[in-house]
DNA sequence: ATGTGC
């Protein structure tokens, strides 16, 4: 990127001010290295954002920003619909609620290693991966609705997990205000055999091992300690969320000019928050929510009957739940003033400070758990939220490491049974349904998580917890 | 990301 147009307000904190046609600066959050490798394109749509009507405070960028649709992926922009703010299918993402949960298993990796084949093998047969992957449940039309309506919640009552996993997962596992009559029948069509499936790209099951602690006393309130194995499951609302992410970009593109709404370009359609449209994409939203929570609610529920057939009497302890491809409603301090908005949360995770009313009561005191996921055969994260976060950035924090080549470029440079093979020396068991998908997931392929791990603890958008080192991994 | 796109 070239950072000659923006200015310095921070070790990695960087301005672009307001003008042109932008109703709010552009804040990007990354240390100078990772800003001169960052797309300029991120930059460019960042702005874009800026230029949205009712946009508040400003068009934020994650130190693992990229080149999304319309929204950059790492992307946090707040809407007041009482000044005319709008909601965005681009700046949710088609993935909606795609995001990580952790569990706990109370193994240590010295118990896990003689098992780790047949364990590998076992979670492979039990978790249905890969494009257009198919799960053992099937939904009726009002079991769908069912679904959509109660997230997580609606999987624990259906004998898929435990009450108390919910009071781990965001809005307690059951996102209200989800609107099924709004999610296509289309959309509702492709979802009837994707639950409990993993789906392809960079979603994964892994099993991993805690390799290092960088603050004892929140690891110790998450139940981490060095060398404990736990489970990160890193996936969303399947075909569903896509569809959804269809319909609705296809509606605003054509509502924009009838709301009189000025668009720089095509792939930033939204619709005021207050229109019919706004509120329908809402519904049918917070629906894809709901099917996210579900589905690794229910991947969860396949995960630990695997676990307990290899390892009888483990339990799994769900850490905490958390999504980045979201709008939400939050109340924010915005010029002194607490307001209503609408968080779009693309590539981007929430990260509620310590004593936030909304954390579960054995969580308040810490803050919440951000889960960053890594790529396969990478390290992951564990980080805290911090006091800092509300004020610089909606409380919010980065995602991943994401891309550092396209998955055409991967798949030229590498392939699938040399990175597996590569993966195994190292100690890395990879299970997957397609060789050429592992081609485009390699390591190399992505930028080092660390370096924006790094970033967004010096930015003080999320405290460094713990890292993660993947010790089996099941792809799609 | 996706009943993948060129």
């Amino acid at each position: 990127m070239d950072k000659s147009v923006l200015q310095r307000r921070g070790p990695c904190k960087w301005e672009l001010p307001a003008g042109e046609s932008r109703r709010v600066p552009v804040v990007i959050f990354a240390t100078e290295e990772l800003l001169e490798e960052m797309d300029q394109k991120v930059l460019e749509q960042a702005s874009n954002v800026a230029s949205l009507p009712g946009i508040q405070k400003a068009s934020f960028a994650m130190p693992d920003a990229h080149w999304g649709y319309g929204f950059p992926i790492g992307g946090v922009a707040a809407f007041d619909p009482e000044e005319g703010g709008v909601v965005s299918a681009g700046g949710v993402g088609f993935d909606i609620s795609c995001g990580v949960r952790t569990l706990l298993t109370g193994l240590k990796k010295k118990d896990l290693l003689p098992k780790a084949e047949i364990l590998a093998d076992k979670l492979f047969e039990v978790i249905p991966a890969g494009v257009g992957s198919r799960g053992k449940i099937r939904l009726s039309p009002k079991e769908m609705d069912q679904m959509l309506l109660g997230g997580a919640r609606w999987a624990v009552e259906q004998g898929w997990g435990r009450p108390e996993d919910l009071e781990r997962i965001e809005e307690k596992g059951c996102m209200p205000g989800a609107c099924p009559d709004a999610v296509s029948p289309e959309a509702k069509k492709r979802q009837e055999a994707e639950m409990g499936t993993l789906g392809s790209g960079n979603h994964y099951l892994e099993v991993q091992e805690v390799a290092e602690i960088y603050d004892p006393e929140i690891a110790k309130k998450f139940g981490l300690e060095l060398g404990d194995i736990v489970v990160s499951i890193h996936c969303g609302s399947r075909g569903l969320g896509h569809q959804i992410g269809t319909d609705f970009l296809k509606k605003m593109v054509s509502a924009a000019a009838s709301y009189g709404i000025q668009l720089p370009e095509r792939e930033l359609a939204c619709a005021p928050l207050q229109s019919p449209l706004g509120r329908e994409y809402l519904g049918a939203m917070r629906a894809g929510i709901n099917c996210a929570l579900a589905n690794r609610q229910i991947l969860t529920h396949l995960a630990r009957k695997a676990f307990e057939e290899i390892f009888p009497g483990v339990e799994l302890v769900l850490l905490y739940d958390v999504s980045h491809n979201t709008c939400k409603e939050e109340v924010h301090e915005i010029n002194g003033k607490k307001k209503r908005v609408f968080v779009h949360r693309k590539g981007a995770t929430r990260a509620l400070g310590p004593g936030h009313p909304d954390l579960p009561k054995d969580l308040r005191e810490a803050g919440q758990p951000v889960l960053i996921g890594g790529s396969m055969g990478t390290h992951s994260y564990i980080l805290v939220g911090t006091d800092t976060s509300e004020e610089l950035a909606f409380s919010s924090a980065i995602h991943g490491a994401g891309r550092a080549m396209s998955r055409h470029q991967a798949t030229k440079l590498w392939k699938g049974r040399e990175i597996i093979r590569e993966l195994a020396e190292r100690g890395i068991l990879v299970r997957s349904v397609s060789e050429r998908g592992v081609a485009e997931e390699a390591p190399k392929a992505y930028k080092d998580v660390s370096l924006v791990v790094e970033a967004a603890h010096r930015a003080g958008l999320a405290k460094k917890v713990a890292r993660l080192d993947p010790l089996i991994c099941v792809k799609g």
